[in-house]
DNA sequence: GATGAATGAGATTTCATTCAT
DNA sequence: AATGAATGAAATCTCATTCAT
């Protein structure tokens, strides 16, 4: 048997053993074992189980990233980009819960260097978010200087909410990749653009520090504007 | 000194531990000696490292949701509640990195029953933002009756931007917790408000479904109605 | 059982089995099992197969230079001195034949750092025969400016012939300390003697270089002086 | 390529993995990938990590002693024989180092069959050098009646001397072949004369065991004959 | 109440060795 | 004649866990 099917067969069990047991609590002889091979060949092909994972991770980011872009085309209007990038993530998400959980929680939770790889692709992802924001300030011929830091931090919490979603779809049975897709847009497409018109949600004064555990106590003056309307 | 401070004293050092090793590199050895005590008295007082690893996810659960509803006064109108309460609960991760990386790590990426065990909170915060989202549209006198589904997965879509905002906060130094809530109020409450007012985003029509990775295709008609405009 | 003991007793065991199977031969499992514990205490104890062999080769070092120097009774003339540190080095190897193979054979096969930890301890004994050889030709009052580099070298072929004998001794049966000793001061005794009043041997004159192996050929002619006489 | 070169080239290649290395740290693989060929073919050539072992042992072996015989040319006087022999041995261990690691290091330290081997090698130079120092005797017209354990103890030290002097002189940049020599017979040539003179150097008598290590005390009375005087 | 001493079980990794071609 | 592909067996080392005191 060719060595590269070989090794995509190590990738696949070590994919599905890792994502479900956890990168420590995985040993070796299991995957080695879900593989159909002996152990001393995943050695010679991966050569450490740290190895093995970060190629799980690259394969799993790669797969990811290239299925939102081939989801989003670039033609379409941005909010359309936007939602079929969001389809797109969310269908592949759930077609690959072992890959997702992979990057989404044994990366993030196993040492530096394997959290730096997710990392990569999250800014990846987070960067075209970004440009999409960007581009639908454009056609909406609203301001396009939006600040950098609120821009960024939008497509944190949007990228944020997608992943989060992403989990609450696995876990959810009967639970649709257009469903979750359509939820995070309803969520966040108009808070887009009430941003991008300005109208944004001022938090109230800052008020005297209080004790305890240092959470701030409630506000006492709104200033809101036009939320809830 | 009396068994509950020592106890306390463990449960410290236990999440310090598990913070920052991860739940399986944290050695028993390195707990005991971080709290100052000998291993077998740990086990004494905490059984196992399974039960010490839940009962610090449980500590840790009823401190972050105490701290929320701490925050979050009941008297004040629901976007202001909503606010305060999402400004305590990043003052408390911010405060408690360690405690956090417990519950939103950790306990998720090593076996289903610590990961029930940060469920059972979560329900309980997604279940009191719903609570939130109810009363506005309430107060705004918009029709209650919103659809179950909806509802929750919005709210699950908001706790999941504040989880991934946590996170954001935590690694980027000069973030303060009120940055960080105002980002999500700014993201969030614009789109809330729209849903409330039926304005929602609608998916374009689902068309034939292709091969291939199952992502399916871009959308070609659109039927949005309110957002950016 | 006091944790001294059970050191020694793991050394023990360790010096054993390593002098007899060999350094990487040796499994640290048989030493447990030898030294009568569980494998985890021996690492509790002594950390590391390195570690273990390291401790090893400092104790049989210690003991082998402190017999040795307990038999060269310092108020004795020098050649008396010679016979009964040669004496007592011999009755020591031969009494702890693993130590010995420890220390001439393993610790000089298995690595840098081992190779250097008995280097010292040859070096204190070579600094230590060189002093002899000076305090005998200080008694014979004969001219003590002997060039540095001939009575280091003496020492050195002394030490070395001291060492080879001691294998043979062992392999030998019914091979005595004092027999080896006496063959020794025999050998080399009269070599020294000669050597303080002048009377050297010299090689005969180069010739030209051959070829083959480059061992060069025979010497043509003989400028000796005394030997055989 | 035919089969004999090969086989050498592998030979080759095992004496330097060895010779550097260490036996059990040398790897197969190593070996052969040095040797320029596939692993399977040096297990049809030499058939097992053992054999190939005692192959390299035997090949260094017989090139050594041949080196040797050839220095020491039969017609010259006996110690001018032995001065060439011992050039030749020095020559050839300083242009072998790995040869000779493998015979004196890495042979003796690794199982009784691999000592066994070189062992007969040394026999077989020993008894050579036992036939110099009685034909040394006969040319010196002194009673060859020698006691036989005298001088193959003689024989044995005189090889041992050497054998540390050629690890001393492929340790010490620029030593040279001679120098070795020239050092070894000053040293021993002498004492071996006196021997034949009769005029050795006896022990003191012995004196009542004293216990301890067993080492015995040093001696009270001398009973030495010529040495340095 | 508290601990020094000890271990069973299992982890990753390596290596000599052999088929099938 | 020669090798790419594969493995059984065993090595070092770690860790959660428990006695005996």
């Amino acid at each position: 048997m060719p060595r590269a099917v070989r090794e995509q067969q190590m990738l696949d069990a070590a994919v599905r053993t890792f994502g479900q047991r956890g990168y420590m609590a995985a040993s070796m002889d299991e995957i080695a074992e879900l593989a159909g091979v002996s152990k001393p060949l995943v050695y010679l092909y991966l050569n450490s189980k740290e190895d093995l994972f970060t190629a799980c991770i690259r394969r799993e980011a790669q797969a990811l990233t290239e299925a939102v872009r081939a989801g989003a085309r670039p033609g379409l209007p941005a909010d359309r980009q936007l939602w079929s990038g969001l389809t797109a993530f969310f269908a592949h998400t759930a077609r690959h819960p072992d890959g997702w959980a992979v990057l989404h929680l044994q990366a993030r939770t196993h040492g530096e260097v394997f959290a730096a790889e997710v990392a990569a692709m999250r800014a990846e992802i987070v960067a075209f978010v970004t440009q999409l924001i960007l581009a639908a300030a454009r056609e909406a011929h609203r301001d396009p200087d939006l600040p950098e830091r609120e821009v960024s931090g939008l497509a944190e919490a949007l990228v944020g909410a997608a992943e989060s979603l992403a989990d609450w779809a696995n876990a959810t049975p009967g639970a649709t990749a257009r469903q979750a897709a359509a939820t995070l847009m309803n969520f966040a497409w108009a808070g887009l653009g009430n941003l991008m018109t300005g109208a944004v949600w001022s938090p109230p004064e800052e008020e005297g520090g209080d004790a305890g555990d240092g959470d701030e106590g409630g506000p006492r003056q709104a200033g809101r504007t036009s939320p809830v309307r």
